[in-house]
DNA sequence: CATGAATGAGCTTTCATTCAT
DNA sequence: AATGAATGAAAGCTCATTCAT
């Protein structure tokens, strides 16, 4: 879990030092991982900066040397998370290159869908407690990151091109964020995996290949 | 705004008496109003009882005898919220009877999409404090009507049936509501009213339309 | 219940107005009831004037015309109940007139033993209450009564007479007070009702004769 | 005062945590300290949290490090208590052994009321605020303690033996605990040191001489 | 007289943060 | 660097009491 990126957007979330001493390095992992051990357990009101101390086997004062507040701890565990989100997502896009968009788009879906459900209970309180700090910064990013990825990947479809792809790729990017959130926050993760992940591979494809013929030719809707 | 509804799940998040006298009535609302505009200007951390009950010019004992805790006042505003958008959704499904089901899924879209625009900033409270009180109940309650109606809709469609139809209607509304939720969530809702509605629109449509065709001949994608 | 004495020592804890019409009368009396029922009901922490209120069937408002405040409220069970303690030992210390001291230790552990048993909830929630509001008064007229009957009926004992009858008297009268309420403190007021007030019996009773010993001839303790 | 003994029952009002540094003892100690003068100065009643911490010379925070709440603060003001008269009254039973039962009575009842006049106010206001705080469990571990050591006590009276030692024994601790209750809730808390311990232990005396003749040959009342 | 809505001082408790050791 | 005792602002909530209706 490589906690040291500099990719923060606003400074005051920030570590406060960068850990040189194999020591230190240590000390912010095990501090990172408490913060996420704690928020598993116990949820994001009862995450206190003593709690995640403790569970990290520091103290207090030493968590401080290291997050100057409680919320850069919670920020950095997004980042990570974010970061760790995109390079995945990134890695599949690259290895699609040149395939159909099918193809690209069950991979594409597959992808996201597995790294969110692989920690369930993760995602779940990632979601929760986004929305008391403000996380924009690194969900942005990782956003960038992964539209940038996407478009790059189906603007090599053996099967396209597409017109407006700007616009296609930002509306399933969008719908593939905001459905799969939409599942866990109606406790309904568990069925993603099975029957709702290939309805949403299915809308992408007719959405994508209604999107191609109209290029060619036909069709209005809205 | 009918802040006097029963329908919560939760009965610690009840409201904690009705009120009798027309005084009290009005210092309901008030407090509800007052809620509001504290999300509004302060956003959720800073939603106290005491500024709640400052802005509604009551005392703080006052607000305490209708709303027992912190908790009750920011579900009885979204259960206030989410009915009414039930309500509104419901109405436009009933309206669409018997009509293409590329009417009823522009009808639905757009109703959805306007009733979150209409205001904006209170829709992105709403969201980002969800996370913070447990508001699935009124929530489920919401869902649970609009798929209801949703589904009743379009298994009237002129130009239907679709195998599967439930499928069908749970997969459209959670991607419905979780890109809504996304767009807002990045800060993006004024797109939503332009370009990506249609986007949107054009997708289900896409997706119905192939649903069908499955249902009477061929084609499988994913 | 005559709720209506005016013999209060401390005048901020007396009703505020004599009760003249059939109806007041009956509100005063409900609202000492419901004062009992709502102490064995939910203990002293938890006496409200709303909950009286309310289980008196009155409203605030109502009670605080009979009662100035809380306490006073408090203050008239205690000075209802130690009344009729006061006049069930007096009647009792009269009927023994010229009997042996014997069976006036007797007849007085018991009487007293058997008031306090009778209700054995409320007697415990009064000692504890009183701890919480000044029945100085209250308590200090009731035992005076007691004393006095008491020490005019040890002073008609047929085996008598004793030397120092008012110490006598008033040591017994504390001893007795002081271990019924420790056995309630204990939650061992069963214990009284079989072995235990025997025992004091029989303590007095040894103590009454080496007193009236002592007074014809010999010994010294302590 | 050693305020450190892990005796409480109900977990619930244990200190919370052991003091390790040095100047957490002082604070313990000063916090304990304001308690009693706290109580002394104001009453039960206006007992705050707040308060305490003041007298102490500490912040609130500083006080909750160290007791989870009001009630644990005066659980350990009686433990202390308890705990030193238990001591005080077992010694002296140890010194007793072997003696004349007369002896004995008067060193257990002079003891006790020693103990209990030295500090007037403090037990004063000790016995006021037992009924506002669950203190059952300090009080009945003193109490098994006393009992204990006095039954041991005059089981080894050198004029003994006697029947029925332990109902003696009972009785004996209840009449003593409750009647010295009894003077100082009645304020004449200054008559026991001259006239009324004597007339105890005389009376506790005839009561044992009483109880032994019995066991050789004679004499039963009530 | 009765009502009950309104009041607000005051209480307990938490927890992010600091800083002497 | 690490510690953890100390801080104190700030929050949620209660309830005796008043007074307009």
């Amino acid at each position: 879990m490589n906690s040291h990126m500099n990719t923060a957007i606003s400074a005051a979330y920030n570590a406060r030092k960068e850990p040189r001493q194999a020591r230190s390095t240590m000390t912010v992992d095990a501090i990172l991982e408490a913060t996420i051990q704690v928020l598993l357990a116990d949820g994001t009101a009862r995450l206190t900066t003593t709690s995640v101390a403790n569970r990290a086997g520091v103290s207090v004062g030493t968590l401080y040397q290291y997050y100057p507040n409680k919320q850069s701890l919670f920020f950095a565990v997004n980042e990570n998370y974010l970061d760790m989100l995109a390079s995945r997502v990134e890695a599949v896009c690259r290895d699609q290159h040149g395939k159909p968009y099918t193809e690209m788009a069950a991979a594409l879906v597959e992808t996201y869908v597995k790294v969110k459900t692989e920690r369930r209970d993760m995602t779940r309180v990632l979601y929760l407690a986004a929305g008391e700090i403000n996380v924009a910064g690194p969900v942005e990013m990782m956003t960038r990151r992964i539209e940038a990825a996407s478009e790059a990947m189906f603007a090599t479809a053996s099967d396209g091109p597409f017109e407006n792809l700007s616009t296609l790729n930002l509306t399933i990017l969008n719908v593939l964020f905001g459905t799969v959130r939409s599942f866990f926050d109606r406790n309904m993760s568990d069925l993603l995996e099975y029957e709702f992940s290939a309805q949403i591979v299915s809308m992408f494809c007719a959405y994508l290949g209604s999107a191609k013929m109209r290029s060619v030719g036909s069709s209005t809707v809205a």
